[in-house]
DNA sequence: GCTAACCTATCTGTTGGTAGATAAAGTGGC
DNA sequence: GCCACTTTATCTACCAACAGATAGGTTAGC
C-alpha cells in the first residue's frame, strides 16, 4: 500500500468529482477538503482549473488505454468483447459515470486541448470495437445491417449513455442492453451468461 | 409574432443555456442579461434555481411529447422512424445537445422531482421506438439479435450520445450512424436517401 | 542554503438569494 | 364613477458564502 503523493490524490479525487458532478460541479475547496490540503496547494500543482481538467483527462485516458492494451488481439472477438465489457462493468457505479462521457457534455466550458484528448478517448474505443466486429464478420458472424465502424460508434455511444441512464434509473438495464448488442455483433450465441466466462474461440454462428 | 411573456422568455433561454453549458454552467445573471431583466425578477417566477430546472424540464418534455404525438401510428414503421429522426435532426446544433441528455449527466446535482421527469422523457422515446421496431418485425423486417425493447434502448442511447459527440467532433457522423441503425431496424432498404422523402407504406424487406 | 511542498492571508468577482420600494393594473363596495 | 384595497410584475439595494486566483511566508530534506 504505497502512500500516494498529494498530486496523485488530487487527480484521483478529481476523477471521482468529475464523474459524479461534472467539471462545473465541484470547486477547489471541495477537492482540497477531500485531500486534506489548502486550496492554494492545488494551485501549486495546477495553476488554474483548466490545467487540472486537462491533466485529469490525459491521465484518465492513458489509464484506460493501458487497460485496453491488455486485451490480447490474438483472442477471439467474443473473448475480447467480454474482456472489454468487464472493464466497463467496474465503472458501473450507482453515482458515477465515465469521466470522458461527462466531460464530453461540458465541451462548451472546456478548452480545445481537452477536446483533443476526449476525441482520442472516443476514437480509441471505436477503433477497438471496429476491429472486433470486423474480425467477427470475417469469421462468419451474422451480418449486421450497417458497416462495422458505424456499428462500433452506435455501441460505444449506447454504452456511454448506458452508464448515464444506469445512474438515473438506478438500474444497469440500458447499459446491459448495449453490452448484449456488442456480444451479438461479435457472434456470441444468445443465452450464454454475460459474465467473463472465457469461451473457446470460433464461436461464430451461421 | 406574438410578444412572449417574461416567464416564457426565461424558460426559452434556460433551454438554450442548459443545452449549451448545463445546469451548473449558467447563473441567474447570465439568464437575466439575456432576457433583459434583473435577477430578482427571475426569483419572482422561480424562487430558487431548482424550481427553474424543474419547470424547464417539464416544459421541454411536454413540448417533445407533443411533437412526437403527431407521428401518426397508422403510418408504416419506416415512415414513423423517418419522422422521428427528422425531429431530432432539428436539434443537431453545433453547440447544443438535448436538454434532457445534458441534465441526465447532472443527476447528482438535481432534485428527485427532476429525475422523475427525466425518466419519463427516456421512457417516452423508448416506448415509441419499441413500438416501431416490434411492428416492423411483425411485418417481416430482418430479425435483430436482441429484443425490440433492448434495441430501442440502445438506439435511443446512441442518438443521445450522438448529439454529444456531434458537438465534440463538429460532425454528425455518430448521430447519423445511430439513425441508420434505427432505419435498418425498421426494415428500410439500405442506400435510400436519409432525408424525409415520404415513402409508400409497407416498405419492409424480407 | 537551496528548493520542493506546503501554508496563511488576502483579493476580486460571482453566486444564489432576500428585503423592501414602486408603479401599474385589477377588483369590489358604495 | 370613484375610492380603497390587493395583486402582479418589476425594480434598487443588499447580503453572506463561495469562486478561482495570488503573494508571500514557513518548513523540511537534500
Amino acid at each position: 500500500m504505497k502512500a500516494q503523493s498529494v498530486r496523485e490524490q488530487l487527480l484521483d479525487h478529481t476523477f471521482a468529482l468529475i464523474r459524479r458532478r461534472g467539471f462545473n460541479g465541484f470547486s477547489y475547496r471541495d477537492l482540497a477538503d477531500l485531500v486534506g490540503v489548502k486550496t492554494s496547494s492545488i494551485h501549486y500543482y495546477f495553476p488554474c482549473k483548466e490545467d487540472l481538467a486537462l491533466e485529469a483527462t490525459k491521465q484518465y485516458t492513458a489509464k484506460i488505454a493501458e487497460e485496453l492494451s491488455h486485451i490480447d488481439p490474438a483472442l477471439s472477438p467474443v473473448e475480447r468483447a467480454e474482456l472489454y465489457l468487464n472493464g466497463w462493468r467496474r465503472k458501473l457505479d450507482p453515482d458515477q459515470i465515465c469521466m470522458c462521457g461527462m466531460l464530453a457534455t461540458e465541451t462548451e466550458c472546456l478548452p480545445e486541448a481537452v477536446h483533443a484528448v476526449l476525441k482520442d478517448f472516443f476514437l480509441l474505443h471505436e477503433r477497438l470495437l471496429t476491429g472486433m466486429i470486423e474480425q467477427a464478420r470475417a469469421e462468419g458472424a451474422p451480418a449486421q445491417p450497417i458497416p462495422a465502424s458505424e456499428l462500433a460508434m452506435v455501441i460505444f455511444g449506447a454504452l456511454q449513455s448506458g452508464l448515464i441512464s444506469a445512474r438515473l434509473f438506478r438500474s444497469p438495464e440500458r447499459w446491459e442492453a448495449a453490452a448484449q448488442m456488442l456480444l451479438a455483433a461479435v457472434g456470441k450465441p444468445a443465452g450464454a451468461s454475460a459474465s467473463a466466462a472465457p469461451l473457446p474461440a470460433e464461436a461464430a454462428a451461421g
